[in-house]
DNA sequence: TTGACCAAGCTGGTATACAATATCCATAAT
DNA sequence: ATTATGGATATTGTATACCAGCTTGGTCAA
């Protein structure tokens, strides 16, 4: 049977049927989901999470909710306390400094790589992730295309990642792209921002068409830097102000248990 | 539950320390510590460890033990299939080329940070670690002074990186380094390798204490990428021959799970 | 009125029981 | 004799029950 029949019947288009995806996988990616369509950095107070609340939520146990809860906190996204409760865990403006300089570093020699090893067909490539923005330079205004250019924006670094060829690294920064989400409003503070970097990912390009793996390593380099730079400036919002430990008032800790499921 | 008795023995107000140090967190390191102690590469079959065995030997239940199982499945020292079993993963040749080229871009961000912000007092003390192998150039031969000397040379660029002062840095390259003790005989396998290595490593120091930023990020990323050169060369033995443990056999469970797996 | 002490509830950690599924072997049929 | 099918077995995923400790709110005493 191992036969190397080349027509064999017996391989029917069968469904994959992957009835056991893991429950804890579908745990995991909801979660996640949800820290990420909330808003971590607009409300004040810490966000706490209770795992018989997901429990109710998902309609699940809570061993795949704890499980799930284990590798979210591997990701860095929520932080376990032994007897004080789960709680999202919120970046400091140095964590999200550190983390773009690591993107930097990865991505940087990404560009190093691609530059010798992508074909040239896949550096072209590159151009249609930012023309949508480019032929449409009226966009910068209003804050509405801000989410919609941050996208645009990652999708370019991780094609730049991509074309160099390491797995790990888009694996890797994956995580971290996720964690930039939070602060992607930040990015776009100055409005000549997002047509510097138009400019700056161009030069990229050439730098790649012209097999410059130095200097597409440099200029990748140092377009995330200055982003980097420019949160350090311009991110102290993310130290967040953890507000007024308690004010007198006698009903705070009801206020707290209300918010806590909110 | 008594509570009339209104003389309840008091907790004694001596600190019970750490005694929720998490029985997970305990079982996540033994288990690590367990595989880093195993060859993974000396034995051709797949390596499978077995839940309850890991219970008995640890003498806890199955729930810490699954949750430092999925702690170490994120770190990727484990691999679980659903009904099939946990086994240790066996890095690939290419897996382990990608992981080396990623730590060369981030200790290469790291040493262009440390040339600019470490102190000179930080960059002297670099030298500290490897003299220890530089006064004594003859122990180059012997392999067993290999994991003595590959132990100093992760110091080493432990510290670079930790000169660098970005601390995602250190706890990234961290799970990296753990998984470069599997292949570190590969890297000593040219006696000239080790003194070219001390050789590179003076170079570095030399570039950091002249404050050139630009020269200490690429003699890090030349060095440390002519390892995963010298790994793409001659670590063969990494894609592991598997082998038919049963030879011709023309068993059809045999084939069946061949071909299942494949 | 204010402070401390106690008690109860809530939260997470741990253990165990149950269910589902993959593997493997034995037996029967061709 | 060989193959296929069925069951036995083993292993993991899931759920639930129990336990320990922290928080918090109330009450009593000074």
């Amino acid at each position: 049977m191992s036969s190397p029949t080349p027509e064999m019947p017996r391989k029917l288009p069968i469904a994959p049927l992957h009835v056991s995806v893991g429950l804890r996988a579908q745990a995991c990616e909801a979660i996640r989901a949800a820290i990420m369509r909330m808003d971590i950095y607009g409300q004040p107070e810490e966000i706490r999470l209770d795992e018989r609340q997901l429990c109710q939520d998902l309609g699940v146990s809570r061993t795949p909710i704890r499980e799930a809860l284990s590798v979210l906190e591997q990701e860095g996204f929520v932080r376990s306390i032994p007897r004080r409760g789960i709680h999202v865990v919120r970046k400091s403006k140095r964590e999200i400094v550190e983390m773009i300089t690591v993107w930097a570093a990865i991505e940087s020699m990404g560009a190093r790589l691609a530059a010798t090893r992508a074909t040239t067909a896949e550096i072209a490539g590159l151009r249609h992730v930012l023309v949508a923005f480019d032929d449409d330079p009226a966009k910068g205004g209003p804050s509405g295309q801000i989410s919609e250019y941050s996208d645009a924006n990652m999708a370019f670094h991780k094609a730049i990642i991509r074309l160099g060829g390491i797995e790990l690294m888009a694996s890797m920064t994956d995580t971290l792209f996720i964690h930039m989400r939070a602060v992607r409003a930040v990015t776009m503070t100055q409005d000549n921002r997002a047509r510097r970097s138009v400019a700056d990912h161009r030069d990229i390009i050439a730098a790649l068409e012209a097999r410059d793996a130095g200097r597409a390593a440099r200029l990748v380099r140092e377009h995330t830097m200055g982003l980097a730079a420019h949160v350090e400036r311009h991110g102290d919002f993310l130290d967040a102000k953890p507000e007024a430990p308690k004010q007198a008032e006698p009903s705070a800790a009801a206020a707290e248990r209300q918010r806590r499921y909110a």
